[in-house]
DNA sequence: TGCAGACTGGGGGATCTGCCCCATGGTGCC
DNA sequence: GGCACCATGGGGCAGATCCCCCAGTCTGCA
């Protein structure tokens, strides 16, 4: 079971985060007898996906909230370039919609930044070793909470328009489509979200974590 | 010099951030000599303010995110009850209204999550002995950034009502005044951060951190 | 082959917004 | 006292919204 160390990425976008995980990967005993080799770190989403093209390691710790690229995207590249890499998700964010993501995208580990870290140390082993952990935190919210409406692609972009300040008739053009259409997709998500104005449709998306909020701080 | 070795109190909502920081400051010779000693950690507001006027700490490493109580109001919290303690805090988020603000408070260091952490470590002795330091990151957006325009109470509060979700009509029935002077209210937060429209004003309080996000999440 | 669903587009109308006009009090400052 | 500023409230109006109605095309699926 031992021939070798395994080896890790670890993409974060606060140092900090990046130092505090490399310091627990690499000490003997905590989660590996001999520690985990830490090959490269990255700040954002596009560094992390070319590390793990060049390293191919065991293990990536990916952070879901980074400049460029964020958790999902990142997730379905790795595997695109690095099929037997274990890909472990930490965030600090418990929107449904963004859980339900990773889940269904295949995630090989989810666990909370905000619980104790014994439980990702405890659980890490054996994620290496093939087995597949949702942190119970995460799991919960999957069972309790509603799935969030699925909207379409044309709605994804209209909502993000709309969460950027754009009004119908910028969308309009923006798209090259008319306004009538942009109101028809803006009418349909607000259905779906069940809001009756911009604004709710705004504070929903934000709460719901519909949309990245990363991008505008 | 070295009569004593220093304390510290770690807040931050994040478990592994702690631990990350409870690593760089335990370890002697990356920030003191002998290390400083770590005295206990919060994961809210509340419970860090509860700390510090428990152990009068030298030195409080602080999150601006946190819940229960954000950045600012847990400095001047601990202030009042420790006035000795060095407050050292440490964020994610550059807005412009967040930064000043502390700055103003009277934060005695400022740096960033996403850099480097060398200046971090560089810059904390001679915090402990009575030095003040704001990351070059920061000064550069305080001098760059023209200040934000300063609301009147009337206009935070309805800033925060439309960033919520609410109507016209349904702030001036919260408020128990009358539609028209909502909307007053309203057209001069618009004025005054130059926009023309509710989707955009919420899109530019989310960016320059005229409200506090954190509680929406 | 049909059928559901996404995307497209238009008509119309009630309501709300965005922004101009106006006026009345209160407060703090020189 | 005058002046600036805030908060209050009203009239009015062009334009945008919210939400009905309608219909065409295209794609994927049973």
């Amino acid at each position: 079971m031992n021939e070798q160390r395994y080896n890790a990425i670890i993409a974060d976008d606060h140092a900090i985060v990046r130092a505090g995980l490399k310091d627990a990967l690499e000490k003997p005993g905590l989660i590996e007898p001999d520690g985990i080799c830490v090959l490269a770190e990255a700040g954002d989403g596009l560094s992390a996906i070319a590390e793990v093209r060049k390293h191919r390691p065991d293990l990536l710790l990916l952070d879901v909230s980074m400049p460029m690229a964020g958790g999902v995207e990142v997730l379905v590249e790795a595997r695109r370039w690095s099929k037997e890499t274990r890909v472990v998700v930490l965030t600090g964010i418990s929107a449904v919609g963004l859980v339900s993501d990773l889940v269904e995208a295949g995630v090989d580990g989810l666990f909370s930044k905000a619980s104790d870290n014994s439980e990702f140390y405890r659980k890490l082993p054996g994620i290496l070793r093939g087995q597949r952990h949702i942190s119970e935190h995460f799991q919960k919210i999957l069972e309790e909470t509603p799935r969030p409406p699925v909207l379409t692609d044309r709605e994804r972009q209209t909502l993000n328009m709309i969460l950027s300040g754009r009004s119908n008739k910028e969308i309009a053009e923006g798209f090259g489509i008319s306004i009538k259409t942009v109101d028809k997709h803006r009418t349909s998500l607000m259905q779906k979200l069940k809001v009756h104005s911009v604004p709710q449709l705004i504070a929903r998306a934000l709460k719901e974590g519909l949309i990245d909020p990363s991008k505008e701080l």
